[in-house]
DNA sequence: TATCTGTTATATTTGTATTATAACAGATGC
DNA sequence: GCATCTGTTATAATACAAATATAACAGATA
């Protein structure tokens, strides 16, 4: 999977590096109990520290979307994704609170806004792989 | 309208300003043209810098949500909120699009989704002072 | 003239993000 | 056994953002 990162972004690179491999579950180009790069290969590769991808890893472990092992490395949770919980709920509810408060001033419809969102869960969705 | 803080959060202040100014205006609770308080008597109120709200009024000038005059103090944008922009749309997209990527990982369905963007809309929209 | 606005200027403190090195401990391959 | 690969831990340094603390300025108003 190829990592984008935009450098001059205000979103931490931990924090892009966390939503790149989300969505990348999500569209199914990473597969439940694929490898991932090691710490030093990905920063090698995308040219960052190894400190800021183990803390990306580390988050991602932390809420269960990938598996650490000491000496083997890293995979995507074989098993299953984490579900969704209480505190996600709780979480997912925070983070899309303001974004809507600022549409509605903005004067976009409710129709509107779940069009929006329909339209970024199809672009999410439609991978060319065929993810059958 | 009554600010609610959390200094806990890792959101920072300012940031908890805007939005709740940004959902006041949303649920109608500040009208166009409404006077804010001073930086001075808000920072007082919610026990914060001066600076700390100056932060955040600046911020809302520049999106084009509030007005601020030199010697006479702060009011809402009183002839229009800010439209729908080209800028505003790609910024929308960038922060909707982890957290929908999020949910799909999580086995959320498109369905619900919406229902979830729906149901929040209807939060920040009923509130009871009857915004006719 | 005293008092209210927002504004500007410094300085300090605190925490986060990122990088730079280095070393450690366990597993694997030759 | 030794080199090499894992993630882990430790330490330090840099840079920046968030927040606070004072202080002063400029214009408007009562």
């Amino acid at each position: 999977m190829i990592i984008q990162l935009d450098m001059q972004s205000d979103v931490p690179i931990y924090t892009q590096l966390m939503n790149q491999i989300i969505e990348g579950i999500a569209r199914g180009d990473l597969k439940l109990g694929e490898a991932l790069p090691s710490v030093r290969g990905l920063a090698s590769d995308i040219g960052v520290n190894l400190h800021t991808v183990n803390k990306a890893y580390n988050l991602l472990k932390q809420e269960g979307f990938i598996q650490i092992h000491r000496q083997k490395g890293v995979v995507i949770q074989p098993d299953a994704m984490p579900l969704v919980t209480p505190e996600y709920e709780l979480k997912q509810h925070n983070q899309l609170r303001p974004i809507i408060a600022e549409a509605i001033c903005r004067g976009m419809t409710k129709e509107q806004l779940l069009q929006v969102t329909e339209q970024i869960h199809k672009e999410i969705m439609h991978n060319e792989k065929g993810n059958a």
